[in-house]
DNA sequence: CGCAAAAATGTAAACGTTTACACGAATCGC
DNA sequence: GCGATTCGTGTAAACGTTTACATTTTTGCG
């Protein structure tokens, strides 16, 4: 259908559709490539040209095409994010740290939420092809990682939180993390920690169980089992370990969950079965999710920055996209930080006076110790 | 540069960049517009030309290019979605929603949290401009409402539980659902009940506020306003307001928490100065976030479904997308849902015995009754 | 002042789709 | 058996940018 230009044109001016940089350099008097090279900084030109062309484009309140921008530089300045199917303010917060990060460097997010089985995750990452310049995909579960590793070659991609063994990922210290727990735990004298367990097919709950294990080197394996107590990263998942703990002989003196979610179930679990926490029974979370603070007693946890995960998540991704080839795989770890509440005290047997934990524990900021990594 | 097709297409086909529509049509035999409409399934094609095509794409793994059919259609099927500056489950949940309704929809979603200031979200807007289909901002701060009507000419524009009188709009049942939870005090024998608000440049806050005053009706503004207590939808100045309610003379026998991080905050105060839950005071929240199930004692809190918000608000989103011209503004009210749980008992002045807020007490799910509604 | 070099700007192809219109081949009614 | 439909397919313009290259204007220098 070849309508004048000029038609076109004119058409367009008078009812209320976008202006084009057609319509800009016209007012303007110039031709759509000084238009574009204005808008873009990307060349010399002469400063009353740029003015004008400035004005014109206000004065029609020009905003450029998106479209036809990223059809023309092949790219789209925006990334996707593929999330599992998990409520909570984790992924808030993720897609918070990340937003920050791409917003300063002029990248849109686009988000993806709600897939757990491998089939649906591959196809949310079909149709964001060809639409965004890269991917994080966010699959803790160890079932999901083998799919991405498809994709890798046909697009950038970052994994957050995953247990591939290969390609660029950003992951949480969990074996450290677990590992400054117990340690926290045994300088306040606990020696019969139990564990409530992530579910197992979770990467991290996976590491934190690796830690909490590492810590208790030593026991049986028989007596050690014992102690585990498996849960699902759920308020109710913890409160039903809790129930088992409170009336499992010998009782143990302290409780490490691997979230804290579990552990905020753990806690109203004694409360019903009338087990005083911290003095009958220390509690230990991880996360260190808002309400740790506000749970009775405040819950002494360990803080993993999720944030600073998006953060860095984003930059990984930024060098992979800016060049491809020169990029190396990396995966790096997020360290995490003890969080020193009310909800440990020195175990019964061990010790004398209320005050020696508080020498022994760490105070908030220091919970990772140089050489604790894997 | 004038590149021959034909040079350019065999350059194409030698590295590794992905196939157009024009690699496939030359595979299967036909012209680009057929393999178009094949893919679209726009018109009619014959059965064994439309197998040939299929069997194409496949082989050469064609995906079409996203900004070429955008700009050729004028659509991105992409929304955006723009959310201020609050972190929590209530912000991933709305999120979670949208998506689900969205995909169902071929709809993509952009995100951009982090905005409180009428400047910052502005210029968000005008980045999504030409990206997106339409537009969804989430602005509980009264101050923010105005900008957004400036948009709404250019682009379809749903509002989230905010505070715009014109437009189209989804809010949450604020007033009515704080009128159901004062009449389950009222049931209960409450008549001293306190009121701890939240920001008041944020609309929700003020509208559950007014349902709270709306019940109180009749008292004399003094006494009125010495059972208001001011907060901010933190635990902190939940747990701050807790303490003064604690304080004061003649005590309250029950309090309303605007929201339920208050509440929590509110129970942690009353823990600490050693009034009972709910045999000395009775606590009511407002959303039903997750651990409201699980502080101690179980909070009685106002559910809202935000799920749900976020698919009316996409549906609403669509209806003017698709039909701009014949969409006649709406705005639409989700309900909330009393939950009954454990933080409230009869009160002591009213009562002679424990089971009968049991059977004065709604059953969860019918808390929203017909005409309650402004 | 004249000419070469540099600077500023213009021209038009390309990015990969969709789709109005054109066109040839079956199919139909009589 | 032959014009009129219908059906299936092809051709090429259009969507709004960017940018290589061409062209014009300005500047510098002898």
């Amino acid at each position: 259908m070849p309508i004048p230009r000029d038609a076109r044109k004119t058409r367009r001016r008078s009812n209320a559709a976008a202006a084009t940089i057609h319509d800009v350099a016209a007012r303007a008097g110039v031709s759509v490539a000084t238009v574009s090279r204005v808008l873009n900084g990307i060349a010399v030109v002469r400063e009353e040209t740029s003015r004008d062309v400035r004005a014109a484009a206000k004065f029609l309140r020009y905003v450029p095409n998106v479209a036809a921008r990223s059809l023309s530089i092949r790219r789209s300045q925006t990334i996707g994010i593929v999330l599992p199917d998990v409520h909570g303010e984790f992924f808030s917060e993720v897609i918070r740290g990340i937003d920050l990060a791409a917003r300063r460097e002029g990248y849109h997010i686009l988000v993806s939420g709600s897939h757990n089985d491998p089939g649906e995750m591959l196809e949310v990452v079909e149709t964001m092809r060809g639409r965004v310049d890269g991917l994080m995909i966010m699959a803790p579960d160890v079932t999901l990682a083998p799919i991405e590793e498809l994709m890798a070659r046909e697009l950038p991609v970052v994994l957050l939180n995953a247990a591939a063994r290969t390609g660029d990922a950003i992951t949480i210290d969990n074996f450290g993390g677990a590992r400054a727990v117990m340690r926290h735990l045994h300088e306040l004298g606990h020696t019969r920690v139990a564990f409530v367990c992530g579910p197992l097919h979770n990467a991290d709950a996976r590491e934190r169980l690796r830690g909490y294990r590492h810590a208790m080197r030593g026991m049986e394996t028989a007596a050690l089992r014992a102690l585990e107590f498996q849960g699902a990263f759920t308020e109710e998942s913890g409160f039903a370990a809790g129930q088992k703990i409170a009336a499992s002989l010998p009782r143990p003196t302290a409780v490490f969950a691997a979230n804290d979610s579990m552990a905020v179930g753990a806690l109203a679990a004694f409360a019903a079965a009338g087990i005083r926490v911290p003095e009958s029974m220390s509690v230990v979370g991880f996360d260190d999710i808002p309400i740790a603070r506000y749970v009775a007693p405040p819950l002494t946890t360990m803080r993993v920055d999720i944030a600073e995960l998006g953060r860095r998540a984003f930059a990984l991704l930024l060098d992979i996209i800016i060049n491809p080839a020169a990029h190396t795989a990396r995966r790096e770890r997020v360290a995490t930080t003890l969080v020193v509440r009310g909800s440990c005290a020195v175990a019964k047997s061990a010790s004398t006076r209320q005050t020696r934990p508080h020498r022994a524990a760490r105070v908030p900021g220091s919970g990772r110790e140089k050489g604790e990594v894997l």
